[in-house]
RNA sequence: GGGGACGUAGCUCAGUUGGGAGAGCGUCGCGUUCGCAAUGCGAAGGUCGUGGGUUCAAGUCCCAUCGUCUCCA
């Protein structure tokens, strides 16, 4: 590959060009937004932020409330389907970054291509001989800013159809409707030598040009009918790919020869006693380590920790291919995490939440590494253990008809090969129940000669899949849905809240709700959805539940139930307790004032317990959850260890200092930008507007919250610590109670105590030293029972001995010994046996109520001797059942007047 | 959200159609040895996660619960 140019101050390291680019189009009046979370605000369903304009969207649709037309970004993004071509193929990721630029309804294509085609030229001092460019076909405006302008040679543009050029892809004849347009790319010659290729196909030579960035000019608003009117808004949305920016500029044949990577994937090889560049297969490895590592410390820095559900899982299955690697490049220890430290070096003053995280993500690296680790070994064991037990696959070859069950498959490179059957179901055991990656039995079979039997694995993971999906269905509460979508279609203006104020207030009735319906009106008995103007209801949301009270009107009143928000809607879930409820009516809202109350002050405990717990832990901990009810708090929180009883203490001790402290609860309103800077926990996953409200509590807890709260913390009055268990992998959950809630539970444990106490027949004080002395009083108790009973062993088997009988060399003898129990007569007939070396015999115990059985034979007398026949026979004579194997046999028999007859035909079988 | 597995001695685990709680390592004691390493003999240590149920009998079967792991969505 051929050298760029380079003037002496264009950038060069990836640190530089990032920066470089930021500050090419803040000069041409951007403004530079930063990178959303690697877990999108916006849009929950999204897994992951995969591109730049995600968190944009709706100011694209013309409905964001940014007040800027001019954005620059650099974007964390993270993608995951094609897991398999990362460290393969020269470009793929699944964490990079993405440099964007984006006009929402300001310049359009003249700006945006000589901006961008400037930031490559002239900012990065690329050669202009390098660079080709493509426009839809259809495009005429582009082709003419491309050539005419900017001065790119006509044989440089290429043109392509809506398949190639268009986005979304073929929109215009296959959709989907809404906003759409053409799109202009522009491309790296990797081998400027060579003549350009005439006509089409830029993508067909993926070798040689390389994509380094994409102009989207949105300004069609696609139809049903396939028409493309013109969009009242026109849009701009551009995307550079940093990483092959990187490696454009810096003159490398692979993204991974950058400064991003090289440092890391030399750090890997060291620690593999590996050279980098010398094998094939271990340089892949390296490489999927290098990439596999930055996206698990962003995601982490991002709160995306490894788990079992949804995103975290991907986090995991990307840790532990990572870890994978290691171990099949004979890395012995894990060692993951101190490559995490050179993630965090080398773009911690980029990303200076990565520093922030640090440790938690060295913590929860190595944590996850040893786990897999762990799960390797025994894996692999397992699977070894299996295909020991298979024939020899040279015998099964030697003579296919002695096995019929074991089917052989050709396979490309390998010849003929033997599917053992099972194998697809300890493969997805394997899989499933302990997490063994299924390439790695796939591989181990392979070189024992074996092949998996792909299609029943794939027919068990099917079957999974669908039982999952089945689970998973038929929840939402759809026809709350139904009527907030007739709601948005009459143009309803969204609720007012009222309810930070005060408890109570007027309001206008605007919608009723039944079921799916909008109805005019609704009476007495009737549950229906309302929509008002304006509320003193809180509707749940933050975790705080929904308010309960009374609704107020001439001839008619309500109980609110409770209280959903949707889209700015409050829906009122309402029973009519008497008149009639119409649309248009002046109510009077009433919320349960004590409940309200009682949900204050828990939602205010919350607050300080999660700011308690970052005290204690480290900011590393954060929010997982949380439910406020009137009668309880729910936290749940990153955190991977059980707390010890003396960690709770302290925490419950935190909280309570605060609320002594009566520290004001005071709530203000800023600009988001405003309350970042003055340090305000935003909760991940949650979504905030660019005015939000923030709660402090004196200096100790900043957080944004829309909640309501107490106005100071000592009206939150106790605080106490329930419960604390795991919900998940890494997540801890407290629940809690505060106030009198708080006092009863502490009057409720000195009751318990109390009478523990009485039981015991001791004083409070004293309960733990006469327990202590009960449980060691049983024990040794127990320990004489079971000395007297071996010593009375003694006695009872020269008792025993005196009825023994012998004939022809066997002994034999039937007998009962009052008050012995099973476990004796079992150590009996043990001595018995060994003492004469052929033997027979059946042994009865007990007291008044049950009669043990015990019958035994030395193994030299099992045929024709059977104790568990034997034992079944007796007890059914004595009403009760027994059984047993042949040697030894144990049964109970209620029975005592039978035991004469049994007695007798106990001889009867013992010398039969 | 839906599955699966596991929880037995301080640790790692075995426990076969329900029928007398086990092994290895570690600990302690004694011995061989000047001492160490090594090794021989012996011992202690268990509410079989917890709570119900079925049964004459439950570590084993059923239900619930707690804890840990894992897969799918």
């Amino acid at each position: 590959m051929s050298k760029v140019n380079h003037d002496l101050q264009s950038p060069k390291t990836a640190a530089e060009i990032r920066q470089a680019y930021i500050s090419w189009f803040v000069e041409r009046g951007h403004h530079h937004y930063p990178s959303d979370s690697l877990r999108p605000t916006a849009d929950p369903t999204l897994l992951f932020t995969g591109a730049g304009m995600n968190q944009f969207k709706d100011m694209f649709l013309g409905k964001g409330n940014l007040p800027w037309r001019r954005i620059t970004t650099v974007q964390k993004c993270l993608r995951v389907p094609d897991l398999d071509k990362v460290g393969v193929t020269p470009r793929h990721h699944t964490f990079f970054e993405m440099l964007g630029n984006f006009s929402f309804g300001d310049y359009f294509k003249r700006e945006c291509l000589t901006w961008v085609f400037g930031f490559f030229t002239e900012c990065l001092g690329l050669s202009r001989d390098r660079l080709v460019v493509t426009v839809y076909e259809e495009d005429e405006e582009a082709s003419s800013i491309w050539t005419e302008e900017l001065g790119v040679p006509r044989d440089r543009v290429y043109c392509f159809g809506e398949k190639e050029n268009f986005w979304p892809a073929e929109a215009p004849s296959k959709g989907p409707n809404g906003p759409c347009g053409p799109c202009s790319e522009i491309y790296f010659d990797l081998e400027p030598d060579k003549p350009l290729p005439s006509g089409e196909g830029l993508e067909a030579l993926p070798d040689r040009f390389l994509e380094i960035g994409n102009c989207v000019f949105t300004q069609f608003d696609r139809q049903a009918d396939g028409s493309l009117p013109p969009l009242p808004q026109r849009n701009i949305d551009v995307g550079l790919g940093f990483e092959r920016i990187c490696a454009v500029v810096q003159g490398v044949p692979t993204n991974y020869d950058t400064d991003l990577f090289l440092p890391l994937i030399q750090a890997g090889a060291e620690l593999g006693g590996l050279k980098y560049g010398e094998n094939p297969e271990h340089d892949a490895r390296l490489r999927r380590i290098s990439d596999h590592v930055r996206a698990v410390s962003f995601c982490i820095a991002d709160g995306i920790l490894p788990g079992n559900e949804g995103r975290s899982y991907v986090v995991r299955k990307i840790l532990r291919r990572a870890a994978r690697d290691g171990i099949e490049l004979g890395i012995q220890a894990p060692f993951l995490s101190s490559l995490a430290g050179v993630v965090v070096s080398t773009m911690g003053e980029a990303w200076p939440e990565l520093r922030d995280a640090q440790t938690q993500i060295e913590v929860l690296m190595e944590q996850e590494e040893l786990g897999f680790r762990q799960i390797y070994h025994s894996g692999s064991e397992r699977l070894r253990t299996w295909l020991s037990k298979l024939p020899d696959s040279k015998d099964i070859y030697a003579s296919k008809d002695k096995f019929p069950t074991f089917q052989t498959v050709e396979v490309e490179d390998r010849g003929t090969l033997i599917v053992p059957p099972e194998s697809g179901a300890i493969a997805f055991e394997l899989h499933d129940t302990f997490g063994f990656p299924v390439d790695i039995t796939r591989q181990m079979l392979l070189d024992k000669g074996y092949c998996l039997d792909e299609a029943s694995f794939e027919e068990l993971m099917e079957a999974q899949r669908s039982r999952a999906r089945e689970g998973s269905n038929l929840k939402g509460e759809v026809f709350i849905e139904g009527f907030v979508t007739q709601i948005k279609e009459r143009e309803l203006p969204t609720t007012q809240f009222s309810g930070y104020e005060g408890c109570s207030g007027e309001g206008r009735v605007l919608g009723l709700g039944k079921g799916q319906e909008f109805v005019p009106s609704a009476k007495e008995g009737d549950e229906v959805e309302l929509v008002v103007d304006q509320t003193p209801f809180y509707a749940e949301s933050g975790g705080q539940v929904g308010d309960q009270g009374q609704l107020l009107w001439e001839g008619g009143r309500a109980r609110v139930l409770d209280v959903k928000k949707q889209d700015g809607y409050f829906l009122h879930h309402v029973r009519i307790e008497e008149g009639v409820l119409n649309v248009q009516d002046s109510i009077q809202l009433l919320v349960d004032q004590e409940r309200r109350k009682r949900i204050q002050r828990n939602h205010s405990a919350t607050h300080l317990l999660h700011k308690a717990l970052k005290m204690y832990f480290g900011d590393q901990i954060s929010q997982a959850g949380s439910l406020v009810a009137p009668d309880r708090l729910r936290f749940d929180f990153t955190h991977n260890k059980r707390l010890t009883l003396k960690q709770i203490e302290e925490i419950e001790n935190a909280v309570n200092e605060q609320i002594l402290a009566d520290l004001p609860v005071s709530p203000v309103e800023m600009s988001l930008d405003q309350a970042r800077e003055a340090g305000f926990v935003a909760l991940f996953g949650e979504k905030y507007g660019e005015r939000v409200r923030t709660l402090s509590m004196g200096e100790y807890s900043k957080e944004l919250c829309g909640g309501t709260h107490v106005a100071h913390t000592s009206q939150i009055g106790s605080f106490r610590i329930l419960s604390e268990t795991s919900v998940a992998s890494g997540v801890r959950r407290i629940e809690a109670i505060t106030g009198l809630e708080a006092v009863r539970a502490f009057q409720a444990d000195r009751e318990e105590l109390e009478s523990i106490a009485q039981h015991l027949k001791t004083g409070r004080p004293q309960v733990i030293e006469r327990l202590k002395g009960l449980l060691a009083d049983l024990k040794t108790l127990r320990k004489q029972a079971d000395l007297l009973r071996s010593s009375k062993g003694g006695d009872l088997l020269s008792e025993v001995e005196k009825a023994l009988q012998e004939k022809g060399g066997v002994h034999f003898v039937a007998l009962h010994l009052k008050g012995a129990g099973p476990k004796e007569l079992c150590d009996l007939m043990d001595r018995l046996r060994k003492k004469y070396q052929t033997f027979q015999g059946v042994l009865f115990g007990g007291d008044d109520s049950s009669i043990p059985i015990v019958a035994a034979a030395t193994k030299n007398r099992v045929p024709p001797f059977h104790a568990g026949d034997n034992v079944r026979t007796l007890a059914k004579l004595l009403g009760g059942g027994g059984g047993g194997r042949p040697e030894l046999a144990q049964g109970m028999g209620k029975k005592l007047e039978n035991l004469k007859a049994a007695l007798d035909k106990a001889w009867e079988l013992v010398t039969g």
